[in-house]
RNA sequence: CGGGAUGUAGCGCAGCUUGGUAGCGCACCUCGCUUGGGACGAGGGGGUCGCAGGUUCAAAUCCUGUCAUCCCGACCA
């Protein structure tokens, strides 16, 4: 490929709308325009590194026994309402009608219309399991897309769908697509972590993510794992041993139920200052609506609520903290004092947080303003349920050695599904004593363009990215210094050709502008390997240059191409 | 949804307070010069100043509304 003809217009300065450096290099170094928020065009080097992503994608899910197939990215609600997701999906479906005023929506997942493909076509027993899977755009109405493809509300997608009539084939199949996956990314240059993971709008039981670790900025996801064992969890998923299991009041002098004032003390963090107790002394109230109804989450007052924990362990569609208002009118009691002590448990579910559990002669509050209880004990048994968020420096749930955390960009994950679609959906095969039985499935996905995206996110410099070789737009960039010197664009189109040739894929920089603005281009695009054909041809060399270590050598030409063949060929 | 900010040429921005012929840098076109790290000179093209309404002799500028984009937050009592 000819720069000069090469669609793509680099620019001198970082765009002003991203926030992400994989967006900011995408956009300055021309692989992606900008249509509306959270909507891209994919301009040609983009295209390739798509092109390399999925190629790679297809190469291994065929090679795990997967068939590729397309399915519809317009789907009627008939599907959604069968399996019952039209009405719980939420504000992320785009939803629309056509002329006939059908209730129509833009794909965000295929679930459905796989299970409607499977479902009559493949019948019997004899012919599961089967796994299908595509690469396809999708669409989420984000709340607030940002980082550019890292969560854009259109991107391109691989999701694949296995059918089964055993738990045990779909253990088998779960582990085959883990497998698939790690050789997926790290044929894509991407080191990942397979955590453990909430699942999700997705539903079903298992699930893992597969996030690529970054040391701070853009990864979404907090990550829980410890050094000793193998256990890391996504933190709306991960569990944790307290490292102060039982906390007594008793050691700060409040060993005697009381009633006392505390004026206009309304923060976890005044309390424990004005009663000279620590936070994990106190049983913290928080109230919550989950879909327009009361729930108060009684926690240690040293812990939050995570609320994924919490959506599933009410069962609920919709989950937010409550306002002050809404706490008064719930609880009757103004915001700050709340307590389950003396509320209607009929109108208000009260939830346990086992961080709770053990705790003696704590400070709580009484629903009542201006005044807590203190040395207070529980009177009655509870049913303590896990719905706190994790703290780095929690003891491991496996080795009780301490947690860390870091963040991480979830570039894939796999689920197990069971029979979530299959029931509703009424999809079943014959089995072998001549039943109906719904199918029992997993779903397994890969962000297409985020994975890109995270490449970036993780291989970048102060000049620009820097590809894995893998899924780089081009291999080679060829530099001749100077145009309008007939013997370098000679030599360059030479060595260009003989490249062409051995089937690697290469730009020649055949622009007249000065070598520097080629130089900046070629880093800024990132191109894994360099050839300057310049002022050394007079000994008959060119350099190299390797984009990652930065290292130059000076080579003949057919030794380069040699070099090129060899790194590039396998 | 709540809060903040911003919409002026493809990109980055100034101009708005105090209304009076729409500007700068990059990019683009032409000519010259230059060619190993984003050169230089001369000339040139390109903008309904987000949109709608209002005030005014006159609006990018003032007022009202509206749309869009970006950031922060989404209540842990």
């Amino acid at each position: 490929m000819k720069m000069s003809k090469l669609f793509v217009q680099t620019l001198r300065e970082f765009p002003n709308d991203a926030e992400a450096i994989s967006h900011k290099l995408l956009v300055r170094a021309g692989y992606i325009k900008k249509l509306t928020s959270g909507i891209y065009s994919y301009l040609p080097l983009m295209q390739r590194v798509i092109a390399k992503v999925s190629k790679i994608i297809r190469e291994e899910m065929n090679a795990a026994g997967a068939q590729e197939l397309l399915m519809p990215f317009v789907q009627p609600s008939e599907v959604w309402e069968k399996s019952g997701r039209w009405e719980v999906y939420g504000k992320e479906l785009a939803r629309f009608s056509d002329r006939h005023g059908n209730k129509m929506c833009l794909a965000p997942t295929h679930e459905e219309v796989i299970t409607s493909v499977v479902s009559g076509t493949f019948t019997s027993y004899k012919q599961l399991p089967v796994n299908l899977y595509q690469i396809q755009t999708k669409f989420r109405d984000e709340i607030r897309p940002r980082f550019g493809l890292l969560r854009g509300r259109e991107f391109i997608m691989k999701d694949a769908y296995s059918f089964h009539t055993s738990q045990e084939s779909l253990d088998e199949e779960y582990e085959n697509m883990a497998r698939a996956y790690k050789r997926i990314f790290e044929r894509c240059g991407l080191e990942t972590k397979m955590v453990q993971s909430d699942s999700g709008a997705i539903g079903g039981s298992v699930s893992h993510e597969f996030m690529v670790l970054t040391s701070t900025q853009t990864g979404e996801n907090d990550v829980f794992y410890c050094e000793e064992c193998d256990y890391s969890a996504n933190s709306n998923h991960a569990v944790s041993i307290l490292n102060v299991e039982e906390t007594d009041g008793a050691k700060f002098g409040y060993s005697e139920e009381k009633l006392v004032d505390t004026p206009n003390v309304k923060t976890i963090e005044d309390l424990a200052k004005f009663l000279k107790i620590d936070s994990n002394c106190i049983l913290k109230a928080v109230l919550y609506v989950a879909d327009s109804k009361p729930v108060l989450v009684m926690i240690r007052g040293d812990r939050e609520v995570e609320e994924t924990k919490l959506l599933n362990a009410v069962g609920a569609l919709e989950i937010r903290p409550a306002t002050s208002d809404e706490a008064y009118e719930f609880l009757g009691c103004e915001a700050g004092y709340l307590s389950f002590l003396g509320i209607d448990k009929n109108k208000v579910k009260v939830i346990f947080d086992k961080s709770a559990k053990g705790m003696k002669n704590f400070v709580v509050g009484p629903n009542e303003p201006n005044k807590h209880l203190v040395g207070y004990n529980f009177k009655e048994e509870y049913d303590f349920i896990d719905v706190a968020l994790v703290k780095e420096g929690d003891l491991c749930p496996r080795c009780k050695k301490p947690l860390k955390v870091t963040r991480g960009i979830e570039v894939g994950n796999i689920f197990q599904l069971g029979t979530k679609y299959s029931k509703p959906m009424n999809a079943t095969y014959t089995d072998e004593n001549g039943q109906d039985k719904p199918f029992i499935m997993g779903c397994y996905g890969i962000g297409v363009t985020r994975t890109a995206a995270a490449a970036i996110e993780r291989y970048h410099d102060d000049f620009g990215i820097v590809w894995p070789k893998e899924i780089a737009p081009y291999h080679v960039d060829v530099v001749p210094v100077n145009t309008e010197d007939k013997e370098q664009m000679e030599v360059a189109l030479k060595i260009y050709n003989k490249l062409l040739d051995e089937g690697i894929e290469v730009v020649i920089d055949d622009r007249s502008d000065r070598a520097g603005v080629k130089f900046k281009d070629s880093e800024l695009i990132g191109f894994p390997y360099r050839i300057t054909v310049g002022k050394t041809i007079s000994e008959g060399l060119v350099e190299f240059k390797d984009r990652k270590t930065g290292e130059v050598e000076k080579l003949g030409y057919d030794e380069v191409v040699e070099k090129c063949k060899e790194l590039l060929l396998n």
